[in-house]
DNA sequence: CATGAATGAGCCTTCATTCAT
DNA sequence: TATGAATGAAGGCTCATTCAT
């Protein structure tokens, strides 16, 4: 987002100003096509999808959409490639949280969020590791994402067990495992009852299970 | 010939007792075919698996797999409705254990042992709840599938609810979802690295998990 | 042909005979198919030969002829093959003739036969040497037939030269390009005229003027 | 701005004089773009040569293509004619040669350089009469041109034959199919060696065998 | 019934042509 | 008038389904 708007107000900037109108207009045929295509592909499977039904969601024929890209597969990487990016850089300033615990926190409010805001393909591109669908179409792209994700989800809780908030007694990885899937448990269970509440709300229980877990406690919760 | 008319003997000579020997046959048949669709249908999407795979596959003409299913998608629903008998069949014994806990406990292991068997097919098919793919042409009878088997669990959580044995202060329905992510977190993790360790296995950290939470105990883990 | 024959009676000369009613299917589908394919080739550009033509001119659907050739191009080359065999199993006889000039007029009317069996398309095939079209996508094979063919006739010509019949001032080669020319030259001229007289008959005047040459002559014409 | 005036001015400055400059612009552009469909047509086939490369070889986009032709087929009629304008322009001196055998040299040599000078394409398109390929698609003025291109060799053949100079046994039209033929079996060869020696030279040796032809003779050659 | 070839609707992709800038 | 992106008709190929043997 940041850099985007960067790119366009340099472009203002400039003296002449007419470059910028050409390349808007070809990035805003890219966009269109790509949000178009992730409607689609959110809806029907690769295989499914059909290049007309991507165009006409996007308004374009489908010699338009040629023109700016090579292909079905393309268009599915590109896909990736731009939600990957949008990710990331929302993920970004989460990263800098100071705190182990209150970073996770920032994490899992960020990619919520993400996969709230995209909708169903996303939740199954990024955050779930489908062995199906999308997924097994990954490029490699795909999945050193995945792997990414996966060491800030273990740097981050190592961070924490150094620091004595969290269990020793399990590996890192082990937990990254456990809250990754309480993530996606709760996603499943928003896209099943119909996207109602806001998806990120549930940041404060899966933290909580996360923490505490299910078992009754005498004294105090957590702090 | 000698075969053929001991085959008619066969029928005869059984009045009311186990079927004929032609339904046996054709059950046979109806099995195999529905095998190698397990192990198409795990290797590629819907779109992408081949009517021609499957009858290879299963060693018949595609002219044959005709005889026994109307078409593609009623292989793929009859795949859905033995995987669920057979999980609900595999569940029952679980289902009559006494204590909520242990009974928890025998469902995950019959739910990660049958995930285990299936592969990734049922992976995605009955413990994943993926928006996509496989489970997006879910029929009416899939769902309610999903459905029963979150009944179970909330039902046997709402059980230990009330023994004492889990917090009261959130919903059983929440501890479902929790408990159902972090089987698939640890599904997906066992499918990444290649399947090595058995996936039941991963029952007592899940339930540890589940129960414990990830923070530091200062004095007992658990009860 | 021969070798075709003779396939057809060891099949029949088989006890159960069962499997040569299919095979000889088969092959009539093939046949069929190459034969509506000479027909379209012969009237439209490769590129602009349509698929769908030459289905609808063998009667069969597209899927059919998907069924006994990989594709636009496999049928384009098999045809070719087939021709080349056909050429050649037709030139063989030509080739046994003793004496070279005798020889030389055997294989002159072989060839024109074939093309004025073949029509249009092996004219451009066989004995063309196109510098477009048909030629331009000339596959390994069809360029071996040329030079074979040319071989074939400079050969003959290198004979006839020692023999003292045939001029050893030029190059055998070279007498090979200008009788290689005359065939074409005639061969044009019927498919111009509109392939009214038979163009085998052409094969004495072509003979003569390659021989003799178009100058007057005071004595005798030729040996 | 300042240019738009002078070019403005220039145009009213010539009365009647040079074709107006803008009418030299649009000429420049037409040659430009007739050359690189030279270029493209000798490369591709019709169907397979695209409109964009030939736009893209002169150098101007497909927009401005469309302004000077109607499209595809109209470039292809164009390089035609300029193409045959071009050949009889050249042909014209020749014709004037008084004795009609130096008449023909001269005629062999115009047609000669002509196709080497234009390489393949017109290689195919002139004085090839192929069945196929881009003569198929000829236009009534194509035909028409080598009707008069067989009528001028007949006609110069008729004038030897009456001087005595060749056979009369044989009617002059069947001595041009010969000539022609010879041409073209050189003109191949030539292409298929891959235009090493110029196509120029092969003149001597094919009046040398059209005249005398491939026997020995005892006594003299030719005068 | 088993077989496997025939069928043809449907989809991805290309490219000649148009048209707004 | 030059530009080059938009258009969409058309064609090669696939594969679920049918059906004659």
């Amino acid at each position: 987002m940041a850099v985007r708007k960067q790119r366009k107000k340099a472009k203002k900037s400039e003296k002449g100003g007419r470059p910028p109108l050409r390349d808007r207009v070809k990035d805003a045929y890219r966009e269109a096509i790509l949000d178009s295509a992730e409607v689609i592909f959110a809806r029907d499977e690769y295989q499914a999808a059909k290049i007309s039904d991507i165009a006409a969601e996007a308004g374009v024929s489908v010699g338009t959409l040629y023109n700016y890209f090579e292909g079905k597969e393309e268009i599915f990487e590109a896909l990736g490639v731009r939600g990957r990016a949008e990710f990331y850089a929302a993920l970004d300033p989460a990263l800098s949280v100071e705190a182990p615990l209150e970073r996770l926190e920032a994490i899992l409010r960020v990619t919520l969020g993400f996969l709230e805001a995209k909708g169903a393909l996303f939740a199954a591109y990024t955050a779930e590791g489908g062995s199906q669908g999308a997924i097994a179409r990954g490029d490699e792209e795909e999945i050193e994402s995945r792997e990414r994700y996966r060491r800030i989800l273990v740097g981050t809780l190592e961070e924490a067990v150094e620091l004595g908030e969290l269990r020793s007694d399990l590996p890192a990885a082990t937990l990254a495992v456990a809250l990754s899937g309480l993530m996606q448990g709760f996603v499943e269970s928003w896209l099943t009852v119909g996207r109602t509440t806001p998806l990120v709300d549930s940041t404060p229980v899966i933290l909580e299970l996360f923490q505490s877990g299910a078992t009754t406690r005498t004294s105090s919760g957590r702090t």
